[in-house]
DNA sequence: CTATGATATGTACGTCCGTACGTATCGTGA
DNA sequence: TCACGATACGTACGGACGTACATATCATAG
């Protein structure tokens, strides 16, 4: 029992060489680890555990631990204003838009628990971070745009406040808002 | 150079002792860090410099970093929750618990970047934390309460809602929401 | 086939952390 | 006065962390 390369690990799974793609898993492993976790529970090596990677793998890949978690928000953002553009995009006229706001609200955003609190450590990340606070930054303003297709620069503004408090206040709460109550909040402000 | 207590310390203001309320002064230091530093950046070390205080006083007041964390968003969501109340009880009328709100979210909630971060700090602990959860739960419902001194209940959520979202957007945008803005949003969904 | 650069892996180092704990000093009631 | 409980203080321990780096292995161009 003295093969070559039978040392200690249980020489499961352990060829794993050649991942073409890993930096991105390692990117979304972040992701998860983040929801789960939080930010400060988010270390190289938990990633590495997630991804089911050695823990070399991560300062191989990414130059600090700021970076990776600097491409985990931006995945996120990106991913969630795609949601939000596609919603509206594909509103033909201003009562669609509202419907897709609604819709937006209570399904996509409500919908995931684990995209809410990505959510919400990355606004307290960004108070912190300048590299953190242009992701938030943008993401805001790509969701402005796109409000902007159905309604006026100021109703586009504080409709996207109030859909970022009905979110919050519903994800945070034991007792959260029912589709009919957002829907209902939605409409008288822009009645 | 012997002296039976000049060790190392350069015995500057050494003899700090007798110090009634050191807990009290503990859980504002921890305030402090926490808004400067994040929860993931709020040590025992951190919170003994900031108080001028030696580690172990730590370990003797609190039986667990937890439990500072606790105290300290505690006290947070009660000060806050109590300009909230003075502001809402001084309305004597619907129109000037209109104006309160405006004072509120444009000076009370804006005017402090320390608070600001505070209050998404305990966001995010909470959705960890059942503890934490049982704070922000506890606020909210202040909150509303203190809305529905003057507005129905519906109407109470759904300000508070926005006011959050008002504040939140606020906090996070490099060009935040006037006054007037902050006015108009609210003014409409009250209309 | 072979050289070479890209990628993968394991480990070690120095730092900071939460917490425990022995000792020192104080306020106060008996 | 003095004993004793409360409070204060300094330090040490084990563990987790970020990062660096030497080595091993692969894909592929020539």
């Amino acid at each position: 029992m003295s093969g070559p390369a039978a040392s200690r690990p249980p020489a499961a799974r352990r060829p794993r060489r050649h991942d073409p793609g890993r930096r991105d898993r390692l990117i979304d492993a972040a992701r998860t680890v983040i929801a789960e976790r939080g930010v400060a529970g988010t270390t190289h090596r938990e990633i590495a555990r997630v991804a089911d990677v050695p823990l070399g793998s991560m300062t191989y890949h990414f130059a600090s631990l700021e970076e990776v978690l600097i491409e985990a928000f931006t995945r996120h953002a990106d991913a969630v204003a795609g949601v939000f553009d596609e919603r509206l995009e594909a509103a033909w006229d201003r009562d669609a838009a509202i419907e897709a706001v609604i819709t937006l609200v209570s399904e996509d955003l409500l919908g995931s628990q684990h995209d809410l609190v990505l959510t919400v450590e990355l606004y307290v990340a960004a108070a912190r971070n300048p590299a953190l606070r242009a992701v938030t930054q943008a993401w805001m303003q790509r969701s402005r745009q796109a409000l902007e297709r159905h309604f006026d620069a100021t109703t586009a503004r504080e409709l996207d406040a109030l859909i970022e408090g009905l979110v919050l206040h519903s994800a945070l709460s034991t007792d959260p808002m029912t589709p009919e109550q957002i829907r209902h909040a939605i409409h008288r402000h822009l009645r």
